[in-house]
This record gives C-alpha cells, sequence and structure tokens, in this order.
DNA sequence: GCCGTTTTCGGCCCGACTGTTTTCAGTCG
C-alpha cells in the first residue's frame, strides 16, 4: 500500500472533521481534528522528519493514531468507516451559505437529503420547511444558494477588489457619522485572495451610518442588517463582492480592527494566552476576568505590548510562530526601503508609457535607480525589440540618464529563454546591457524537467542577473509552467542569480511561501511591479506586501540595495 | 479529541445576526 504524504495526512484530517460535522459530532471534537491538519500544515518539516505527531500542540492520541495509520498504510480506517456511514455528495453541501454540519446531518437524517439535486428536490416538495428548527425562509434561502451554486468563485483576487476597495473608502469619507475607519480582513493581511471585504468604523450614531451604508450604490443584496453589524453583496458588472461593516465606539475600534483583522488562527492563539493572565480578548476590549473591567487601546503597538509582545505586522498574523517571534523586533521589508524598480515596458515594446513618463514616475516616487526592460525579439506579440531597436533604446536611456546626478538609470532588458533553452540575444549583445532578466513566455506545456534546462542555461549565464516571474502563474487564471522550484531556489543561489517576487497583483510570482523558502535557502530576491504603465508602479504595495507575508527582510531584497552595491552583485561573475 | 504547577474531568475564543422560537440553536467569521 502506497504511503500517504502530508497533503494527503492533512487532506484526510479535514475530511474527517467535515464528516463528524455532519454526524452531528461535538463540535470540539470536529475541531480537534481540523486542529491537528493545522498544526501538521504549520510544521515545515516532511511526514517522516515528523517522527513522533502526538508531540506536536493540539496532536493527542487519538489523531496521531490516524496520522501514523495514515503513513503505515495509506489509509484511514476511522475515514473509510465514516465514509461508508455518509454519502460524500453531502460534504459540497456545506459550501451553501446558512447550511452547516448539523442542519444537513438534519436534513439527511429526515429527508434522506444525499447531495445537490435530492436537496432542491426536498425544497420543491416542500418537505424542508416542515422540519423543526427549519421553516419557510430557510427553505427559499436554500432553493436560491442552490440556483448560485457553482456559478461564483469561492475566492476574489486582490487585483478585483483594489479597485473595489478603494471605491467604497471614497464612499464611506463622503457620509456622516463616521469618526474612523479601515479595511481589516485577509485583504489587510495581504492575502491573494479574499473572500470578501471587511471594514470597521467608529462611530456615535450606528443607525444613521448603518442607514446610509444600507442605501449605497451597487448594492445587489443586504445580507443582513443589524444594530452593529451590515453585510452587503455589491455589483459591479459581472464581479460580485461580499462586504461586511463593522460599527463600533471608537475606543473599542483598535481592539475591533484586531479582532476582525485575524486570522482566526492568530485570534485564537492570543485568546488563549489572555485567558491565561485571567484576562479575556472580545472585539470590545480586553476583559480582566475577576473585575470585569474593561481595558481599551489607542493603537494596535499599545494592544500588542499588553500582551508583553512587540508590533505584529498583519501579514504574519497567521498563528505560523509569530507570537513567539515578536517579543522583540523582527523588522520586515518595508515599503520605505525600495529603492528602485528593475522591471518595467515602456512603448518600445507593449508598454504605455514613454522612457521618460516612466523615468518621472519613479521619481515621484522617491526611487534612486530603475531599470527599463522591454521585451525581446522573440516576443513578437508583445513588439519585442530587434537589434537595432534594442541599441537605439539603450542609446536614448543613457542619454536620460545623464540628466540626472541624483538618479540612476540601468540600460535592461526582459529576454525571453526560447522553448529550445536558447537565449534570444547573442552574448555580444548582452555583456553591454546593464540589467539583464531571463523569463519564459512559450512552451508553457513543456514537461519540468525541460523546462528547469531552459532556467539553468539562462541562470549560467554571466550576464542574466534576475529571473522574471519564475512560474508564470496568473492567479485564478493558469497555473503556470512545470517548475521545480526547490531546484529553482537551489541554482540561483548556486549562481547568484536573483529572483523575482513580481508584485503585479495578477501574479505575485514568486509567492509568498515560495520567497520565504527562497530567503531560508539564501538566495536573492528583487520586488519589481513589470508595469506597462506608470500606474501599475504602484503596484509595489502589493508586492511588498506579499513579500512581508514571506517573512523577508530588507536585506533579502536587492532593490533596497544602493545601485553601486547591486551594481557589483550583478556584476560579481562577468 | 486535546489539555493540565489550581485540574485526569470539564472545560475548550467570542459575539452578531437570522430564523426559528417564545428563550435559543445554528451559522458565520
Amino acid at each position: 500500500m502506497k504511503k500517504a504524504n502530508k497533503k494527503e495526512i492533512i487532506n484526510a484530517l479535514e475530511s474527517i472533521a467535515v464528516y463528524l460535522e455532519i454526524k452531528g459530532e461535538n463540535s470540539f471534537k470536529v475541531s480537534a481534528y481540523r486542529k491537528a491538519a493545522n498544526a501538521l500544515e504549520r510544521d515545515e518539516r516532511t511526514i517522516d522528519d515528523i517522527k513522533d505527531p502526538a508531540s506536536l500542540q493540539g496532536i493527542g492520541k487519538g489523531t496521531a493514531g490516524v496520522i501514523d495509520e495514515l503513513v503505515q498504510t495509506g489509509e484511514s480506517s476511522l475515514l473509510k468507516e465514516l465514509k461508508n456511514d455518509l454519502p460524500d455528495g453531502l460534504l459540497p453541501l456545506l459550501k451553501l451559505p446558512g447550511l452547516g454540519g448539523k442542519k444537513i446531518g438534519k436534513l439527511y437524517r429526515e429527508l434522506e437529503v444525499v447531495d445537490v439535486s435530492t436537496l432542491r428536490k426536498a425544497c420543491e416538495e416542500k418537505k424542508v420547511q416542515v422540519l423543526p428548527g427549519f421553516g419557510e425562509k430557510t427553505e427559499e434561502k436554500i432553493l436560491a444558494a442552490l440556483e448560485e451554486f457553482g456559478k461564483r468563485p469561492e475566492r476574489l483576487t486582490i487585483a478585483q477588489m483594489i479597485p473595489v476597495a478603494e471605491l467604497i473608502k471614497d464612499r464611506l469619507n463622503e457620509m456622516d457619522g463616521i469618526i474612523r475607519f479601515q479595511l481589516a480582513g485577509s485583504f489587510r493581511r495581504g492575502r491573494e485572495t479574499v473572500k470578501d471585504l471587511d471594514f470597521i468604523l467608529s462611530t456615535k450614531e450606528p443607525e444613521i451610518v448603518g442607514e446610509q451604508i444600507a442605501t449605497m450604490k451597487n448594492i445587489k443584496e443586504v445580507i443582513g442588517h443589524g444594530e452593529t453589524k451590515i453585510s452587503l453583496e455589491l455589483q459591479f458588472d459581472d464581479l460580485i463582492v461580499p462586504v461586511d461593516f463593522r460599527m463600533v465606539t471608537d475606543e473599542e475600534f483598535i481592539t475591533t480592527l484586531h479582532h476582525f483583522t485575524g486570522s482566526k488562527d492568530h485570534n485564537v492563539l492570543l485568546r488563549q494566552r489572555a485567558k491565561e493572565k485571567g484576562e479575556k480578548i472580545s472585539e470590545y476590549g480586553v476583559v480582566q476576568e475577576d473585575t470585569g473591567e474593561v481595558k481599551t487601546f489607542q493603537s494596535e503597538e499599545e494592544f500588542f505590548k499588553h500582551f508583553g509582545l512587540t508590533y505584529i505586522p498583519p501579514e504574519v498574523r497567521e498563528g505560523r510562530g509569530e507570537l513567539e517571534v515578536y517579543t522583540e523586533n523582527h523588522p520586515l521589508i518595508d515599503l520605505g526601503d525600495i529603492r528602485s524598480d528593475l522591471h518595467m515596458h515602456t512603448t518600445w515594446s507593449d508598454g504605455g508609457n514613454a522612457i521618460e513618463e516612466m523615468i518621472e514616475a519613479c521619481r515621484e516616487r522617491g526611487y534612486e535607480y530603475m531599470a527599463i526592460t522591454d521585451h525581446s525579439k522573440f516576443l513578437r506579440v508583445a513588439n519585442g525589440l530587434t537589434i537595432d531597436q534594442l541599441l537605439r533604446q539603450h542609446e536614448e536611456v543613457r542619454k536620460q540618464n545623464e540628466k540626472f546626478s541624483d538618479f540612476t538609470i540601468f540600460t535592461g532588458i526582459e529576454m525571453d529563454i526560447l522553448p529550445d533553452g536558447t537565449l534570444d540575444y547573442e552574448e555580444e549583445i548582452l555583456k553591454n546591457i546593464d540589467f539583464v532578466i531571463a523569463s519564459i513566455h512559450s512552451a508553457f506545456h513543456q514537461d519540468e524537467k525541460t523546462i528547469m534546462k531552459r532556467f539553468k542555461r539562462a541562470m549560467e549565464n554571466p550576464h542574466v542577473a534576475m529571473i522574471a516571474h519564475p512560474t508564470g502563474r496568473v492567479i485564478g487564471r493558469r497555473d503556470g509552467y512545470s517548475v521545480d522550484l526547490d531546484q529553482l531556489i537551489e541554482m540561483a543561489v548556486e549562481t547568484d542569480t536573483i529572483l523575482e517576487l513580481n508584485a503585479n497583483p495578477n501574479r505575485l510570482d514568486l509567492s509568498a511561501e515560495w520567497v520565504e523558502k527562497a530567503q531560508a535557502a539564501g538566495a536573492k530576491i528583487a520586488i519589481n511591479t513589470d508595469a506597462h504603465h506608470v500606474a501599475w508602479l504602484n503596484h509595489m504595495q502589493v508586492g511588498v506586501k506579499t513579500a512581508r507575508r514571506g517573512w523577508l527582510k530588507k536585506e533579502t531584497v536587492v532593490n533596497t540595495w544602493s545601485s553601486d552595491e547591486l551594481r557589483r552583485f550583478i556584476n560579481k561573475h562577468r
């Protein structure tokens, strides 16, 4: 029997939790299996290196037994048994809003609902509304949810959310009665995708503010409207965005902001810690359990300090050891550390702005240097530069460069690694370019070995400074090519090739998870916007957020260095 | 199911909102 790998074990534990939930098991037992899955996921080691799973916090005798069985045999008798007991068509029903394990269990036992279609039938025959605990409205809602089921993506990309978030902020700014507001949730933590947007508002007049929110433009539906919480679905063309608004007093603002920034795992860990001190954290403050005294805070710094911690940036509040690390300062890279952008396009290839405009925009952003990197000749669809054009462009860049004593413009190129593994320009050309980027834009279907050969050849070329968007993924649209990232990182360290964190919110490539691994291995990262328009230079913020999610320090990121330092690094092997 | 210098039993993070109920269970984040 094939042994189960770590991912399969985590999935099995999560499946067990879901089945138990539908069975109506004790909810703490259910969450014990989820906690065990989380504990495994958080641990960096492989399943073989974790000799004794029960030694991990959250894994005891029971779940360790399940894990051991999966490791030994590749199967779990408990999971098998559950699968025999319950139809697996019930599992997707948990995704329907308003339906949880308890209700699904009841539907199964009382009405023999086993999947989406039997559930729809039961609703249509009006059998659901007569069940105790259900009613007419519940039945209607289930039917409506079934109608929408599968039509909408579960998570929305940051690229889609950025303009929506800005629009809502503008509207809140125009409303009466709001003292201050902030966007919280996974958006604030910088996740690649989000389920919804969470806004925290402070006000003395929740009814007045609530009324304005519930009547704002673009509302598709008001999901809920209570005294302090309003849930909406906003619609912009095809895009439907769930948005939650929470209203509190200004004193409560900071603890509410922290609570709804999450993550859930982070909150749970911090609350457990508070409990050990005889305190209780809620949205409204920290309660001294013996006296009932409620403490509120002026800032999140102050809040964390209360628990003996320094400020924990939202990006790392994932319950992955931040409470242990942030007993002292642990600075991560910051937007203010960025001194250049090393990947962008102009009208010479497929960009929308002239060289001068890009220079001006970079200077406005306070950078000290930059690189102009248009596409190479192979990429005809993007109007890649012929050798003649390239030489003329670099002449132009050098001329521009002479204008400034306080700013440096690198000549550059985003050169294609061709399907056969050769590079788009000869050594003779490359040796005169300041910043050579190599990247893959073709033959995505090739197998991993072939792709890795292409990368290897590029990275071993002494003139190639950086690999751009290493996986080629576009979030929510395509996975990219088959690349062995562990090996790529290894090669990057060996050849001193920089790996890119492409800050385009559709790409975020490398991801937070992989830049973290790259940093651990000693590789260097550049955060670049790959801007095709001056406005896209602002994506640097998103890139830095992603870097922070990967715990990147300033030193790891080459565009926090001075231009001389970077030049020395690039020219080391030339 | 997990956990424990108060505990090997009895807790487990906490609260808003809805729809079902006549005081609360279920869901959600």
